[in-house]
DNA sequence: CTCCATCGTTTACACATGTAAACGACTACG
DNA sequence: CGTAGTCGTTTACATGTGTAAACGATGGAG
């Protein structure tokens, strides 16, 4: 291999807190701390402060952007949702289906995580798919 | 020994890097630590003391079983593959798609991760689940 | 103008993870 | 029999993550 330097940026993992509140802000922003705490601290049983380290983190991850609103700060996504759960999504394809999408949809049929609707709507997709 | 108010087994996550380890023994087993060390160390840049940790850790979860044989030990996976697949699609279906496959599916399409073969594939299996 | 509520930031700490060296036991070759 | 190589185990240490208190700045109420 020739260079490994100084790739311009590691994508820097987003946890599964984080990703919490990232889904929060995906649903709706800019959002203030408080906010975004009203809509998860209870659901996980977390306190303002952690709500408020989270998000310092993931605006370090630059995963959000801030907007100055009077005294506090508004946060909103700098990324996509689709960006990330696609990332996340081949991912896990890649891990255990050695990246074919096939497999992982046998096992989910399989394991019979797949409704009627849930073939319903994957049959329309593919008749899409082919057209 | 009345555990009354003992969970039955927190499922005690296995990481990244054990996931690696299980992945050859599910390949082949049982085998030493040599054996997986000579099938993953190379590829990961890591060294036998490495992967004797994560075989350690991953006793230690119940993940593996022992089998002495003579001075070392042989190592079989406790658990189905296909279990841990399970468990681990259900995860990210939940935490991005709220549960529901279909999506995850329509995003895979959507990000061009399916090749026709995959599609001819999956067309088989919608034919199989309906009959 | 002063004081308090509220921000964001700094610091904290325990546990998980990635990565590996050090150590003590045991077996097999000489 | 001793000793060298090989085991598994113990210890180590940096970084990431979950969770939160402490702190210092600051804007708005009186």
């Amino acid at each position: 291999m020739a260079d490994a330097s100084e790739k311009p940026d590691t994508p820097d993992r987003i946890s599964e807190a984080e990703h919490a509140v990232m889904e929060v802000l995906w649903r709706e922003a800019p959002q203030s701390a408080q906010d975004v705490c009203a809509q998860v601290c209870e659901a996980k049983g977390w306190s303002l402060p952690t709500v408020k380290t989270l998000l310092a983190r993931l605006v370090t991850k630059q995963a959000l952007t801030t907007e100055r609103d009077g005294k506090r700060f508004l946060y909103s996504p700098a990324m996509a949702r689709a960006d990330y759960v696609g990332t996340e999504s081949r991912r896990l394809v890649d891990r255990l289906f050695g990246g074919r999408a096939a497999p992982l949809f046998a096992h989910l049929a399989q394991a019979e995580a797949l409704s009627d609707k849930d073939i319903a709507e994957i049959e329309a997709l593919l008749k899409e798919l082919k057209s």
